[in-house]
DNA sequence: AACGTTGTGATACGAACGTACCACGATGGT
DNA sequence: ACCATCGTGGTACGTTCGTATCACAACGTT
């Protein structure tokens, strides 16, 4: 029926597909069947555009960091200026926990790459070094920022500090994702460090922030 | 050959074959057959003591928590007092830490776990609910007991404290896992914020310690 | 001494998986 | 108008996996 086919959109529609299969399934019960049901093409198609079900994996990983990092991107600009580095922070630190369906989906999934990089060095590279490092670079530059600023008290260590939130936030999400923590327990935690960094100022907008459940 | 045999030993046996093939393989990669081959049985035999793989699965989870929380324990005691509740503390978070094998391989089998937890609510409950509750209640009750001794720094809420350590411990022991972060990186953050919740003190005995590589 | 239970081995089975193979319609270049 | 190539479907193959089955040796009990 169709003559010629856009591979990159095609195989972007397949990783999406392995995505959600993956969310729901959980990544090690996914299979090349599977993939291609959800995305209603053939098997022989998977096969196609993805000649070996490692080279999906792997594309469906980088295209899971690329629209989260899209999102987080979103999140910052959505944040703006206005309210200072502050928010900016905040909406970084938010965007990695797992609140929603989409963010949670792609901690679990990020999470069962990370697992399956420990043994299989083809995966590490780009999405669990240079991202992080990204991330991490990003925060420390926000903090360094309000630094020249005046806006932290003292002592603060922007360097240390973006990467222990970063850790932070990495720590709470998986908390978050097996049920032992629940995100507002979470929001409150960044809230009581970000006024510890910060001088006491405006609150976070979402979420209840009780004491502690 | 033998006549009776102590099944709680065997299966504790097969069950550290599982944690040892695991930790060298990946969980997602590890079957009854390689199980058996490591324990030095045979098939049969795993069957025979674990009737089925989810048993034999969420056995090795809780042998492997367990023994791990030995660990944590013998470190704890071997902290000892005397030095007060900062050397506590900070034996319970580096504990935690991939340092040696047997923490990497107890990080990285914990997260694979927790991976699976995510869609099968079998393995949740104890492990991944109780268990890192009881890590918070202890480094809590620490950090309390610090405070009642005016050890503290004020303003520091020592409920809080301890869900954003031992989050960011979590954390950071993946970015270590994964090749992103080095533990003396990690030890030099927990020195950091341990300073900021106590007066500064003697630092940590471990590890040189460089600001951050 | 006989017997039921326990421990162990070898092997078979059915399902699922990733991959390879074959066939064919449609398309674009010439 | 032909033909090589692209896109696609169907299906088969070989492997591996978890589990089940059969057989039998060794022991404790009576």
């Amino acid at each position: 029926m169709p003559k010629r086919v856009d591979h990159a959109e095609r195989r972007t529609e397949i990783a999406e597909a392995l995505v959600r299969v993956a969310g729901r399934r959980g990544l090690h019960a996914v299979g090349m069947r599977d993939v291609a049901a959800e995305a209603g093409v053939s098997l022989r198609l998977v096969q196609y555009y993805f000649e070996t079900k490692e080279k999906l994996l792997l594309f469906g990983l980088r295209h899971l960091a690329e629209r989260f990092g899209e999102r987080v991107a979103a999140r910052l600009r959505a944040a703006g200026d206005h309210p200072g580095p502050r928010a900016m922070i905040e909406a970084l630190l938010m965007a990695a926990l797992p609140t929603d369906e989409e963010s949670r989906t792609f901690h679990h999934l990020y999470t069962s790459y990370a697992v399956l990089a420990v043994n299989d060095p083809t995966l590490a590279a780009q999405p669990f070094i240079k991202d992080p490092d990204a991330a991490e670079a990003a925060l420390h530059g926000l903090l360094q920022q309000a630094q020249e600023s005046d806006l932290l008290r003292p002592g603060v260590d922007s360097r240390t500090e973006a990467v222990g939130l970063l850790a932070m936030s990495a720590g709470l999400g998986t908390s978050i994702l097996v049920g032992q923590r629940t995100p507002d327990s979470a929001t409150a935690i960044f809230e009581y460090h970000l006024n510890r960094i910060f001088g006491p100022g405006p609150g976070i907008s979402a979420g209840s922030a009780s004491p502690l459940p």
